[in-house]
DNA sequence: CTGAAAGCGCTTACAG
DNA sequence: CTGAAAGCGCTTACAG
């Protein structure tokens, strides 16, 4: 059997009431009667039975405020179905989830629904931030003066107060397709790199991660050159990039491509038949990448568990909020997966 | 706000008493009455409140049983740990779990354990089975007779009438390998396999999707020879099979290790200095393993979240007990996990 | 076949 | 500083 806040009481010969007040540290309760009663709890091992606590909340909701921006990307998609999954699992609980999503990362928008959130008295805030001055002004004073704590997940905004960080190392995740690179090439292999703008800070961080430690791993290997793109989704442009490559790099081994825009290279690839012979590695188990790893176009795909970084967040808020359990770390890496075509 | 049950006694013109009939078809409602109710429920977009439903039902408190074998290797530490989190995270919400472990496979101890849950009346039972005829007999026997549902995990009892298995696809995982090897092996490449002993069926499956893939995508190299082992869990049995092995064969580029006796191999390479050399992919996410990764010693290691294996299945039994949710799949492959050292 | 009522273990105004 | 009591939404004997 185990043991309720009343039997608390009993041994303690106070009230529920009491009992509560002093677990919760909520004050009004006399020091030396807290002391004895969270003595009491801790040898009799008492844990809150948290239907009974979800269910007397219930009375006063808790809401939990979501904000996805770069929305219509295939990848943010993903996430989207993460935090879908996650807001019926605590809607069952008695906790609400409303969701906004913004097209494109837009500062000023960002704002403005943190600011409505904030109004209609949520809980706590998941985000998919800009790394940008105003928005981590938003958030600290949100975390310091309104007591709403923010997840940010994806993307991270520096030195915030944000109460933790749901998403990928990207820096680990570029090493990771390093390793995969390492172990493909024969010695003295000549590759490329195809990357996102040079200013998207995620983006740079893979290619950076993926050629520093290519550099100290395979010291043999020579980076021929490294791509950039105008627009990281824009297939249309990486293939037109990736066929130039092929027409100026004849002897190529490798190509890493840590941009999103992997579609277009892989039909360069098919367009010029080289994909036997060229290893080639990229990021995201969006469904139309896998088909090419399926083909044997792509060799490794890197995965960051889209899915994860909107189900997590909202967890965490959950967790947080009702059964009021401190996120353990304030960066929660999702995994990186590697997948071949065998363990898709 | 989300609707409760009374909203839909009102609608139906009914008592809640009889709403909860209608829906969990549980009998002794006018056919029409009932029907009526279901048509209302969904209009009205019904999901009972899992808070209310798991606290009314700790008046008779549900129980699930969960019977491990093979306890005190490294691996079933793992998933005892995913066992022991599903229990902390059930029982804050009012269902007792009663682990029972069995050192190496016993079948008798094996029945006699389910016997005793049954007798307790447990609502359902997670087992790690040895695939055998009686054990099959008395999964079927609680699920037909008793209706108690059992989910096997990490072992399957073929043809049983489980409710789910929650474990590895041991063959793709296998050939999962096989496809790392692949990338790793110049061409005419040789490699030898050390396997467990023949008759295991979750490591010969490892073994045979391993060589019949390799062999597939890459004819081009030679299969010196598969090593078989006494004792699977003996890494000084390995070892000196590797030795043996290294010995023999001079011009290895790749082994792969099928057995979970991986430590005693890189012990024998490190011992011989061939570990930058020849390629080594194994098997499973324990700590000793990982160093081995880390120094570079084994290219790869492939995991079969042995955490989930403990985890899952009991949720699973939550979700159908309390939540009346059947599992999706009668499969639940815990994903294959690919790490080389920069992912772990 | 149907409903009124008690109870699950917590939280929270409210009264003192 | 403390307690009695209502209420959260469900399930389940029990009475009819």
């Amino acid at each position: 059997m185990t043991v309720t806040s009343q039997q608390i009481a009993d041994a303690a010969g106070v009230s529920r009431a009491t009992v509560d007040r002093a677990l919760k540290n909520r004050g009004r309760v006399k020091p030396e009667v807290a002391e004895r009663i969270k003595q009491i709890a801790k040898e009799m091992g008492y844990h809150p039975n948290q239907a009974a606590r979800s269910l007397a909340l219930s009375k006063n909701p808790i809401r939990v405020g979501v904000i996805l921006s770069s929305m219509q990307t295939p990848f943010m998609d993903v996430v989207l179905k993460g935090v879908r999954d996650a807001q019926k699992e605590v809607e069952k609980r008695g906790v609400s989830v409303e969701i906004h999503s913004i097209p494109g990362k837009d500062v000023d928008r960002t704002i403005e629904l943190m600011d409505e959130l904030k109004e209609k008295k949520v809980g706590g805030i998941a985000l998919v931030p800009t790394d940008d001055e105003r928005v981590r002004e938003k958030i600290d004073q949100l975390a310091e003066e309104d007591g709403i704590p923010v997840v940010t997940l994806n993307a991270d905004v520096s030195k915030s107060k944000r109460i933790c960080f749901v998403g990928q190392n990207n820096e680990r995740a570029g090493e990771t397709a390093a390793g995969l690179m390492a172990e493909c090439l024969p010695s003295n292999g000549r590759i490329c790199v195809i990357g996102g703008r040079e200013l998207n800070p995620a983006i740079s961080s893979r290619t950076d991660g993926f050629i520093n430690q290519l550099e100290k791993i395979r010291p043999d290997i020579e980076l021929l050159k490294t791509f950039y793109v105008e627009n990281e989704n824009d297939n249309e442009e990486s293939e037109k990039i990736a066929l130039q490559m092929l027409a100026e790099y004849l002897k190529l081994d490798g190509v890493y491509v840590s941009s999103p825009a992997i579609l277009g290279v892989c039909k360069a690839f098919q367009k010029k038949g080289v994909e036997q012979r060229i290893k080639l590695i990229s990021h995201d188990l969006l469904k139309e990448n896998l088909q090419y790893l399926e083909d044997g176009t792509l060799n490794f795909l890197i995965g960051q568990e889209g899915y994860m970084q909107g189900y997590e967040p909202v967890m965490v808020l959950y967790k947080l909020l009702v059964e009021e359990i401190e996120p353990e770390n304030t960066y929660e890496y999702t995994s990186i997966i590697i997948k071949n075509k065998f363990n898709i």
